[in-house]
Order: structure tokens, then sequence, then C-alpha cells
DNA sequence: CGCTAATTGAAAAATTTTTTCAGTTGCAGA
DNA sequence: TCTGCAACTGAAAAAATTTTTCAATTAGCG
């Protein structure tokens, strides 16, 4: 964080935090969680931790959502009470990726909807 | 479309004709091609087409973007330059999907993200 | 400890989306 | 073909979200 000359401020520590306790956080789930932190300095921080790829951005499709980048997962999204959980297992066939159109594939995204245990 | 009570006006043919020239669109696109519709109206006729399952909404990281529902397929994503493009074949294992969890998949989403052919 | 570039946050602006509501219209039924 | 009306539209306003400004503050280097 400071390699790059930023400095690690109080805010920063707080939004950092905050994203260290719970993963999936919405905007306001972590203005929430922050409430002495800026609404401005919230949205600065977050564009900059994305930037640094230390933390990632979801589109699950409600909004923007917050989790702190560590390893490679998967989410699943249960449609009917909107839980979010995650599995590390990488369901996809490397030999099955599109190919021979010239696309190279650096990395990719994988959502899995349906229903969690507890909604049946 | 008819069959549910829903009516088939000018404005929501237009915006069809419009999904069925291109996929991917934003809403800017959207309302470019159909400058004679309103935008409150286009607003609540993709909201309408979503729910009836007729047009599917994109969440791939730049804002929301429409296609028609048609098959299942999947997006590549340029880094480069953001050019979205599709691929048929699931590289999806279906024995190494999440289980065990309680958790039933009913649909997933997958984005491929990398260079395009044009941009190495 | 002092200096300074980086940072913050209140206010304002810009952008995006939703709500209202009065007027319009597609279309089912006569 | 004509009528009635629930469905629909769109201008205006409101609400929600995100970005820009800029003067004051501060982390961290020397
Ligand atoms: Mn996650
Ligand atoms: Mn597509
Ligand atoms: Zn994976
Ligand atoms: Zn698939």
């Amino acid at each position: 964080m400071r390699g790059g000359g930023y400095k690690a401020t109080p805010q920063r520590m707080s939004v950092l935090r905050t994203l260290a306790k719970e993963q999936h956080q919405t905007l306001e789930d972590i203005r929430t969680q922050c409430p002495e932190v800026g609404l401005v300095t919230v949205y600065r921080t977050l564009d900059l931790l994305v930037g640094l790829g230390i933390v990632r951005r979801l589109d699950l499709g409600d909004g923007a959502r917050y989790e702190l980048a560590e390893d490679h997962h998967h989410h699943m999204i249960c449609e009917q009470c909107g839980e979010i959980s995650e599995f590390e297992q990488c369901p996809l066939d490397p030999g099955r990726l599109p190919a021979g159109d010239g696309f190279e594939v650096r990395s990719h995204s994988l959502e899995v909807y349906g229903r969690c245990a507890a909604c049946g």
C-alpha cells in the first residue's frame, strides 16, 4: 500500500477492516460499518483498492458488492433469499474453454444460481 | 406477450426490434436506436421484458447491458478494447459443480476475460 | 520537528433511476 | 365497426447514486 506512494490513513484502514470482517458487502454495508468515514472517501478508497487489486468488485445482479481479493473462488447465489456463498473448486474444464478464435483467456468469473439448503 | 394481458405497443415493438439487431446493448445504445421512445418507457419496457424472460440483463462490469434471451451461452470480454463476444460450448463439468452442501443449482453464468484476437 | 504531496469531506454538480399523474391507446367484447 | 376501459405513455418532478470541487487537514519523509 505504501509502496505506491499511498498513505495508510485511518479511513482506509477502517474500510479495509470492514472488508476483512465480511465478504460481499454493498457500499451501504460498508458505510454502516464505517460511519466515521465520509461517503466520498469510501467511494475513493474502494476505487483505489480495486485498482491496486486488493479488493474485487462483484456484479451479482443486485448492485455492486466488494470483497477482499483473496483466492480464486466462485459464488452461489440463492434466488429465493439472496444468500451469497462461495465455493473453491473450479468446475471449468480447461480443455473446453473457447479456443481457435484467437481469444486469449486470462481469467474468468462463474456464478451459480439456484436454491440454498435453507430455501429448499 | 399478449398472453399476460400486455399490450403490443409501438414502443415495445421498437425496443424489441432494437434488441434483435444487436446483442449486449446498454440503455444508451437502445435509446439511440429508439429516439422516439421515451426514456421512462425504455426503462419500463426492459423491466417488463426481463421479467417475462424474453430479455436478459447482463452485468459485465461496465454497467447493465441487455440481450435477447435466446440460447444458453457465455461471454468473452476483451480487457483491452471491451469487445464482447459469445461462445456456445459450456466448459462446465457438471460433476465438479458444488454439491453436498444442499445447494440446488438451477442456472449459471460464466464470463471469460482476456485479449481478443485483434488486441493480441 | 517542519514541509509538502497526498488525502479528506462538505457542498455542489452531474448522472441515473423511479415515481407521479393526466392524457392516450390497444384491443376485447358488443 | 364502434365503445369502453384497463393498460400504457411520457413530461415533470423526485429520489437515489456517483462524481467533481476546493479549502482545510494530515501522514510520513527527511
Ligand atoms: Mn466471494
Ligand atoms: Mn450474449
Ligand atoms: Zn474458476
Ligand atoms: Zn454454461
